[in-house]
DNA sequence: CTTTGGAAG
DNA sequence: CTTCGAAAG
């Protein structure tokens, strides 16, 4: 009667979905040969840019996949530790009423901003947590059709930007990707229209792996959602309009560097990941970069934080 | 944005729910007058009849309210405990191919029935587990409009038949009582059928309340599911049909004896509670009758199982 | 309050 | 595999 055998789900997974099983993974299940992964450890903290200036703003991102469950399992105690000057969460999945006391009411981060979905009770939303209050705070990408999902906040800070963005799934059968293209397309003029007013940092889940070296499995997800063509040339668009991708630039050659792995098949301990989660900077601000690190040790969510360093 | 506050649920519950909310319980909150609980504590096993036979059947029935969830909560290592003859389980809420094998490889209990809902998976489902073979076993009770729920296991033993019933509860707003009207009499047709052939022992949660003693808050559940006049009626006219309650046969003057507390508001805790599940038995059987143990401490589920000691 | 399947990721 | 809201209790 059961509609939802394991096996049923997993082949799903396997053609469609953006589960990431390697071939060596599938192998190992069969024919028994474990593989030892292979981990990254992310590098100590770099706090100067490369003209020497010392850094003196700290963003962090996280993709938290659900905020209240996320939150009981310590999350905040974490961003506690990191003490970032502003915390950008992304699939909070959780309208302003429900947020757990132990986040609305944290003193450090006075200014707080929330955006929910206007439809779907518990999908998506974003949040934007500040030490110090913004110049101006505005929500959406100014475009009617894009912005009832709540996935974009943006904070104008003195010298630059900040963009924090859960950019839409293409989902199980690329269902979505059509959608996709076309915010991709809009959301490209929206930041190009804002760095001409002052230098952008964006930061967020941007469900795409750019190139091979960013997910573990390149060949296995040429068609699934988050390693198309399509999001890829998305995204090298973005930074031919004057955009970098910072850990890129940082680190061109770092493999292995991942932000997400799906909770199936035990891909995080096998480090069987993706990089979608990003700080895309204006090229304005190279000399203000310091380091892009990537916490993947950090707990509760099946997306790690990622946490820029400026010197600005 | 979103659609269920605290104070909505509670009021749905106070209205239309079977939550048991006493006057008591609310004032406790307003007044802040705890008021200590009333509990019950259950005498220990009698393991002789009236006439001083010695009790050789032992049957336990638990609404588990979730298998899979209840066998996570150390359910069956109760059960193992118990050791009874027969264990009848109800609201399984699992299609039988997602039984966990906890209990499907059960050795203490080689002979195991299984029903579970055609239509709406992961609801109401009974089953019974036996240490003997029963000489037959059917499903449902003989009623096409009623037999699609996974409600009624029948076990044909030597000298009665046992059937385990999860009986349809009226619903929030009593939007189902009119079903359980018709259910009320066609399940005692069934019954009083198979009386005639040999006696019987009806366990399981029949989703009533029979008289005032055996709820907390008889006042406030006159219009609620499980106290309404109509399924109190329904139980009596199943006595009249000649069959006892055997509790309420052996402690007539029992009160705070439940089986049920809703998860809401700390009910069980409090005790506030209802006398859902029964042992029924055909008045032959009286002299057969050894006890009727409330099984309260047993944890796993709302419900608490409750176990019959027969001398036959 | 807690369980479940279903949508979504 | 895990989140969430929905239906049900």
């Amino acid at each position: 009667m059961s509609k939802r055998g394991k096996k049923v789900e997993e082949a799903v997974d396997e053609e469609n979905g953006n589960a990431a099983a390697p071939p060596e993974a599938k192998k190992g299940k069969k024919g028994k040969e474990p593989e030892a992964p292979i981990l990254y450890e992310d590098p100590p903290d770099k706090l100067t840019s490369k003209d020497g200036s010392a850094a003196n703003m700290k963003i962090t991102s996280w993709n938290v996949d659900g905020l209240r469950a996320w939150v009981k399992k310590k999350g905040l105690d974490w961003v506690r530790e990191e003490a970032p000057d502003v915390i950008c969460l992304q699939e909070t999945k959780c309208a302003e009423k429900s947020l757990p006391k132990e986040i609305t009411s944290m003193p450090e981060f006075p200014h707080k901003y929330w955006s929910g979905s206007d439809e779907k009770e518990g999908y998506s939303g974003v949040a934007m947590l500040c030490k110090t209050e913004p110049l101006n705070v505005t929500y959406g990408i100014e475009k009617e059709e894009h912005d009832k999902e709540g996935r974009v906040i943006t904070a104008e800070f003195a010298s630059f930007f900040l963009v924090t963005a859960y950019v839409p799934n293409a989902s199980r059968g690329l269902v979505r990707l059509d959608y996709r293209k076309t915010w991709d397309v809009d959301f490209r003029a929206y930041l190009s229209d804002l760095d001409k007013r002052k230098p952008v940092v964006l930061c967020g889940d941007l469900n795409v792996a750019h190139q091979e070296i960013d997910l573990k499995n390149a060949k296995g997800n040429k068609k699934n959602a988050g390693f198309t063509p399509e999001e890829r040339e998305g995204f090298t668009e973005l930074l031919d309009a004057g955009f970098v991708d910072s850990f890129r630039e940082l680190y061109p050659e770092q493999a292995n560097a991942y932000t997400f792995w799906t909770y199936m098949m035990n891909s995080r301990s096998k480090n069987v990941g993706w990089r979608l989660d990003y700080f895309v900077l204006s090229k304005a601000l190279l000399p203000n970069l310091c380091d892009n690190k990537i916490r993947n040790t950090a707990m509760g969510s099946d997306h790690c934080p990622i946490t820029l360093h400026l010197a600005i």
